[in-house]
DNA sequence: ATCGTTTGCGCAAACGATTGCGAAGCAGGT
DNA sequence: ACCTGCTTCGCAATCGTTTGCGCAAACGAT
């Protein structure tokens, strides 16, 4: 920047504010300074005026494996609508791990970044508090946590299980299998309120027995419906809570000879590509996965430019796609392998 | 840092040391000055670091969608070892736009990142000569790129593409048909290679009208298999350039009615999860994704090291993955729907 | 007593920008 | 001739670190 100060025989003062445009500077030594940073190519030093501005046009996001097709739709949609708006996204993969979750965000205030975006994160209530302490803008996505006004943005989990659970009672089916997720997750919990409704305005008693736990991933979903399969009075329907496990379970019926979905009706929660792969097709609760991550951006953004905004939660609606793996349930004689 | 220096009543150098251990500091003093430092819950300024040692300890990562699951892989990867050395990585999607991946080298550069890793990115020699002039390290991953010598990590796609016909023609395939990706992009070329090298060894002549063009997704890879599958001497094998085209034929194939792999055998490529989960699973050549991101990033670590070492290019083997959408080929009569 | 080497420490100048404050120049009004 | 009010600009401080250089004390050996 001094050189091009020299260059153009101005100060280093008047290169600055015709750079960022903060101050009425004549149209001759513009002319000049444009000239001389065209001439000796300069740039900028980011890290410079960063250091002085005390912004870096950087934010963060915490994520579980940004491979997993849910949390990979979520976070393109943060990283486009955060390229739109000039910020760089560090992306940080936590695999569910608390302690690595903390040192990333240990790191990102330490880089000071400009806000961070947890997604689905693990982090408690004092941790956030903390942070908000120090001044750090930030939004908490696809997790309900208590004990704090932070900004959030979460989907509609009750009414997507309950539009699932519907969807297959409305078929005809009353023994409908149910893989959940781990019980500690909110969105898991709230599935399966979701569930329970649906099953009480039908009249249909809740039957523990048809409840298996899964981790969110296909393997637990194929083990899963391994279980409630080989019961005797096995299910005529089965919802999983994320398409990944849906599909692990659509191949263990495949795989047993089952028709889809004639013999068994499957419906999924997210609609990831996955679930649109399958065949046939899966039914399942729409997420709308790369609006939530364009939402929590743009709050993000809101926040960092007016930090005494009061909080806000954003809760999305689910949408029920039926495709082609659920049918209406017909009473059968039941063959005996 | 200041504070910290006048609570231990040190000069701020000597708070610099200890933290940097950069140079033998008294107990006596080493003691004042971290307890100071955990007194006022000091946190040194990372910005301030950088800008003073001209490095960030963050890495760019220029690929084109980081949703797409090969890249998905490759992206975790990345960021994984990048963790392990303390690196962050700033996330960069271009969806193959190349004004938008020139726009993020630019970001990247003026950020000042250590090192940039441009995966399947379309940028020129030129571009990577300028770069290099400018002493930015970098390597490329999943690209050759004629006339320049550059850090790359590739897989081999010819061995690839030869793995994967040979496969079909051990089994008894003579009409093969072949999916493609985008022409000019060296893997496919390689590929096509390879399925050519397989033919020739086998004695089955080339035939233009098995080659059909895709674009690496879902969609494409349905709408190419259409075509062949209604051709009057249609295939009896399809070899997709990719997983995601392998699973769209596929389920083109089903609708039709086929029975895979009796009717059709199918094999893919990349060895994403969406193949495994297909039914049946399909038949795929592996490409090493998560250790092309370690690798890649290892070498970039070390160029980072030592700007001097000569261009190295790394090139992995892939192999084959036996499922369940191939089998041996069984001359029968055609039924006509 | 003398001398070269370590060891331990601080001063002040970088690094590359932004910004408060004040000065200079010029026009117009009295 | 003097004051006022704009515009246009530069000086120098500041952001939070790192680091070259100089200095003094301690040490061990001659």
């Amino acid at each position: 920047m001094r050189d091009v100060a020299e260059r153009a025989s101005v100060s280093v003062t008047t290169v600055s504010h015709v750079i960022n445009q903060s101050r009425p500077v004549s149209d001759e030594l513009r002319g000049r300074v444009l000239a001389a940073m065209e001439e000796l190519g300069y740039q900028p030093n980011t890290l410079a005026r960063s250091l002085r501005r005390g912004e870096t046009h950087t934010i963060g996001i915490i994520i579980p494996d940004s491979a997993n097709p849910f949390f990979a739709e979520v976070a393109r949609g943060i990283e486009n609508t955060s390229f739109e708006h000039g910020y760089s996204v560090i992306l940080c993969n936590t695999d569910n791990d608390l302690e690595r979750e903390s040192l990333y965000t240990d790191v990102l205030v330490k880089k000071q970044v400009d806000g961070i975006l947890f997604v689905a994160a693990g982090l408690s209530a004092e941790n956030i508090q903390a942070l908000q302490k120090r001044g750090i803008p930030l939004v908490i996505v696809d997790r309900q946590v208590s004990g704090v006004e932070v900004d959030s943005v979460l989907t509609d989990n009750v009414q997507g299980g309950l539009l699932a659970t519907r969807h297959l009672i409305d078929l005809g089916h009353n023994r409908i299998g149910c893989i959940v997720g781990p019980s500690d997750l909110t969105p898991s919990a709230a599935r399966i309120t979701g569930y329970q409704q649906a099953l009480n305005e039908a009249g249909i008693s809740y039957d523990e027995a048809l409840i298996v736990k899964g981790d969110f991933q296909y393997e637990s979903g194929f083990e899963a419906a391994n279980k409630l399969l080989s019961m005797d009075d096995s299910p005529t329907a089965i919802f999983a809570f994320n398409d990944l496990m849906a599909v692990g379970a659509l191949s263990n019926a495949l795989e047993r000879g089952l028709e889809i979905p004639t013999d068994l009706s499957v419906v999924g929660f997210d609609d990831v590509r996955p679930a649109l792969y399958a065949n046939p097709p899966i039914t399942t609760v729409r997420q709308p996965k790369y609006e939530i991550g364009v939402l929590a951006t743009q709050m993000l953004l809101e926040r960092m430019h007016d930090p005494t905004l009061p909080p806000r939660t954003h809760v999305l609606e689910t949408q029920l796609v039926i495709r082609h793996s659920t049918a209406p349930f017909e009473e059968r004689v039941k063959v005996i392998q």
